[in-house]
DNA sequence: ATCCATTCGTTCAAGCATGAACATAATAGT
DNA sequence: ACTATTATGTTCATGCTTGAACGAATGGAT
């Protein structure tokens, strides 16, 4: 039995999967590192971008969408609620849910950090057209489909 | 100023980067769990394989490759070897560096979870013809490429 | 030979993320 | 009404990762 032939790093997809993750990788870091300023790390940043987006959400729905579990949710906002970001209240329908909402100071934030993120993903996709840009993300969409059924 | 227009979900190469990102944490998180009967992490995977492909690197250049601080591997090692997988021998010519070794029981893990491994990313990929998956690498590898510059 | 700077690995404290166990509130079945 | 089930958020212990500070070894300059 020739192992060698089915190892891996043989295989295209493989290969190009790695690429992916380490492009990743590199982004997320070089993210934490430019939002430093701004005393704002990427997870912070996410929880942020969603609220915009979606005001009014509640805890569940916000690790949904992050795709974390329901307690990091809750180790997160209190940090970000203390600086005056995002305010929590509990909703009147429904005494469980909390309903999460931008403050001014939140939005004003978000401003600046997606200034410094939009202009890190353009530097990074400045190499693909639009139409590889359009193409990649299509097939990650796919993939993330894909995944979930697994 | 109409803001609007420059918000970055606007953007196709922020929503396509997004969709990126979303793809790699639920393939990390599946490989997580996929690997669990193996009672390996992919971090821990990660290690094994360069080991394979690199025999007798030294901690340091393992760091370099995986992207993460020396501390870390400080702390990752020990584990391996205490599972038999790995060996840490001290150069002779230079008695700083560690030389760094898959026992044949590492081996033999690390074949079990490429192939969980594989399949994943087969999985995933099924979606892509060959041809985009080759240009994504591409792609991807470029992207890595230019952050680095950053 | 003797400093000085650099490199490699380690230690330690801090911050994050996770999952299990829990308390409270809402809902469905009877 | 009453019970059982489900849903939301919290708490806590655990483990991972990081960065700074450290000790030891190397190499180069004078």
């Amino acid at each position: 039995m020739n192992i060698k032939q089915e190892l891996p790093w043989d295989n295209p997809r493989f290969r190009n999967w790695v690429a992916v993750a380490r492009a990743c990788h590199v982004l997320e870091r070089t993210l934490a590192v430019k939002l430093a300023p701004l005393d704002l790390k990427p997870a912070q940043l996410d929880v942020l971008m969603n609220l915009y987006r979606h005001p009014g959400m509640s805890q569940h729905d916000l690790a949904r969408k992050l795709l974390v579990g329901r307690s990091n949710i809750t180790m997160l906002l209190p940090q970000l609620e203390a600086r005056g970001l995002l305010r929590r209240e509990s909703d009147e329908k429904d005494k469980r849910v909390l309903r999460l909402n931008l403050t001014e100071a939140g939005e004003a934030l978000l401003m600046k950090a997606l200034k410094v993120h939009m202009a890190l993903i353009e530097k990074a996709m400045s190499q693909s057209t639009p139409e590889q840009c359009d193409m990649i993300g299509e097939q990650m969409r796919k993939m993330a489909d894909v995944l979930k059924e697994a």
